[in-house]
DNA sequence: GCATATATGTCAATAATCCTGACATAAATT
DNA sequence: AATTTATGTCAGGATTATTGACATATATGC
C-alpha cells in the first residue's frame, strides 16, 4: 500500500503497521519489566510477587479473593507467593471486622519501601517516554491501550474515568 | 513531602498518572496475549512457540543465533521449543549455502497458517483499538512505546524508521 | 438452629519452563 | 594447524503454574 493511499484513507491499517504495533508491545513490555525483575531476583522474588505488591499497594485493604480475580491465577499459585510475602513481612493481613472470613491485605513499611523502589524504575521509564513523546502523545498511548484491553478488565478497572 | 509530590518531573506528571500507565500496560499485554495463548494450548504450545513462529515469520531465513538474540533466552530453552516446531513441521531449517554452519529458519505452509491465525487475533485487536482511538492516537501510542523500549532493542529493531 | 454457601488455606501430585554446566560436531577463520 | 563460531544435546535442578481434594471458620437463608 502506497503512502498516498494511506493518507487518503488514514483508517486503512496495513498489515505491516499492525505487526509493528505487535512488536512494539512485545519489546516495550519486556524492557518495562526487566529492571524490576532484576531487583526482585535479589530477594528471591519473581514477577508474581511484584504484581501482588503492586496491586495491594494500589488497593490497600483489598481481600484475597479480590486480588485473585485481578491476577487471574489459582489460589494455590497465589498461596506460595503471598505466603512468602507474609512470612518476610512485606505484606500483612488483617481480619475484616465486618466479615471475619475475609483477610484484608496491606503493605508493611518494608513492603511499601520495596514497592517504591520497583515502581520508581517503571514510572521513571514511563515519564521519560512521556517527555520524549510529548504531552499529546500520552493521550494517544492511553486511548490505544484502553482499546486493546478486553471489555471485562476495562469495566472493572478503568470505567470510572 | 507527600508521596504524590516526591517524583518531581518537568511535565508535572502525577504519580497517579504514571501508575495508571503501568496498569494499562499490564492489562493490555495480558489481554493481548490471552487469545493466542488459548489457541496455542490446543497444539500443546505456549507463548514461547508463538514468539518463535512470529519472529521467523517476520524474518524468513533468519539464523538460530539471530533468533536467540531477539528472544534473549538460552539455546537450551529454545531447543525444546524449536525442536517441537521442527518435529511437527511448523518450521523448517535450511543450511545456509554461504556459511554451512548456519541453519536458516523458515515457516512451512502449516506454520504460516498458524501464524496467520494467531496474528489475525492480535492485529484485529489492535486495529479495533486504532479505529476507536483515531489516527492521531496511533502516533502517540507508537511514540510512547518506543520511549519505553530500551536503547539496545530500539537500535536493533526500530532504528531504520 | 440447621443447612448451605463463601472466604481462605493447605497438602499432594504433576507439568511446563527455564536455567547452568558440560560436552560434541561441523564449518569457518586466522 | 589452531582457534573461533554456529549449532545441538544431555543431565540435573530450580521455579512456577496447574488440578484436585480436603479442612476450617464464618456468614447467610430458611
Amino acid at each position: 500500500m502506497q503512502a498516498s493511499l494511506q493518507r487518503a484513507n488514514p483508517l486503512f491499517l496495513s498489515d505491516r503497521e499492525l505487526r509493528k504495533a505487535m512488536e512494539l508491545l512485545f519489546f516495550a513490555y519486556r524492557d518495562f519489566t526487566e529492571e524490576p525483575d532484576a531487583i526482585l531476583a535479589e530477594y528471591g522474588f519473581g514477577r508474581a510477587h511484584h504484581r501482588v505488591i503492586y496491586f495491594v499497594g494500589a488497593n490497600e485493604g483489598m481481600s484475597v479473593s479480590e486480588l485473585l480475580s485481578i491476577l487471574k491465577i489459582t489460589k494455590q499459585s497465589l498461596s506460595r507467593v503471598l505466603g512468602q510475602l507474609l512470612n518476610e513481612a512485606f505484606i500483612e493481613q488483617v481480619t475484616d471486622t465486618e466479615d471475619r472470613r475475609r483477610r484484608l491485605l496491606f503493605l508493611t513499611e518494608k513492603g511499601r519501601e520495596l514497592e517504591n523502589v520497583l515502581s520508581e524504575r517503571q514510572t521513571k521509564r514511563i515519564a521519560k517516554a512521556y517527555r520524549e513523546a510529548g504531552v499529546e502523545a500520552v493521550a494517544g498511548f492511553s486511548a490505544v491501550l484502553r482499546g486493546i484491553i478486553g471489555e471485562e478488565d476495562k469495566k472493572r478497572f478503568f470505567d470510572n474515568e
